[in-house]
DNA sequence: ACAAATATGTAATAGTATTACAATAACAAT
DNA sequence: ATTGTTATTGTAATACTATTACATATTTGT
């Protein structure tokens, strides 16, 4: 039986090294970014990253941004287990800052729909794509 | 000055060419699965379609599935304008069918929250995955 | 020690999207 | 009609993203 909780000591190797990546990046990074910056540490082919990203994607450490193609680390507490359908992205336009959001409004009018419309909601993507405030003001 | 509404006889010859496939066709299609479709037609490189895609989406006739990466016609009478930030779909994990929709109170709780962040949301990308009512029943 | 399961290494390939440049067609204003 | 302008199309090459297939090594449980 798998361990329902994740920290970066349960973590292999590589997986270690693409969290850290990721963990000390200032926003996404796509898996060829991860890639060129861990051949230093001797990674080779893309495929390290890929199953290393799913895995972290799995325990609920590192989101997929889907309007991306690219990756973030988790900036929540705890969004393992029931929270994938309620994290939720801002996405600046201007200066590709992303947030990490929940909202419970959100949260619960998506599963109210989900409900009216009798379907089974696993996963919700939600990227909101705009413009930031510090863009605002600039 | 743009025309704001746009009908197939807007389009030109390629853009037609790619809005008729996605019409006919009964869930998304890729830009390779559209090429394919229209060499028939003429159709030699990725870019005949991209293009046109491009010009699709921004009418309104048109809309990516970001999780997807594919495109699927707009079935709502009109989605162009302001509604971008309110169109959401479900995507079924077991049989593929993509069901487009519009929640009011979805819109609203992600206005609202918009507002309280002061993030200015230009377009949402929302797209729920789960099973449908039909794999359900099954 | 042994078997089973998990993780890793490597190469090749598949799938998605854009850049760059040339040619053509549509359109408006002389 | 001719010119200048813009939008559209054609084509090739390239870049970016992700998976399949197969071999090897490591970890885990007994
Ligand atoms: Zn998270
Ligand atoms: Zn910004
Ligand atoms: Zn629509
Ligand atoms: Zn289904």
């Amino acid at each position: 039986m798998t361990k329902h909780t994740h920290d970066v000591s349960d973590l292999t190797k590589n997986q270690a090294l693409v969290m850290n990546a990721l963990s000390s990046a200032n926003g996404p990074l796509s898996a060829y970014t991860i890639l060129d910056e861990l051949r230093e540490h001797g990674f080779r082919a893309p495929l390290q990253v890929y199953r290393a990203l799913d895995k972290l994607v799995e325990f609920g450490l590192v989101h997929r941004l889907e309007s991306l193609n690219a990756f973030v680390a988790c900036r929540h507490p705890s969004c393992e287990g029931e929270s994938k359908e309620a994290v939720l992205f801002t996405i600046c336009e201007k200066c590709g800052n992303v947030q990490e959001l929940i909202s419970e409004s959100v949260v619960k009018s998506l599963k109210g729909l989900a409900e009216e419309i009798e379907f089974s909601l696993k996963e919700s993507v939600i990227e909101l794509r705009g413009i930031c405030t510090d863009c605002k003001a600039a």
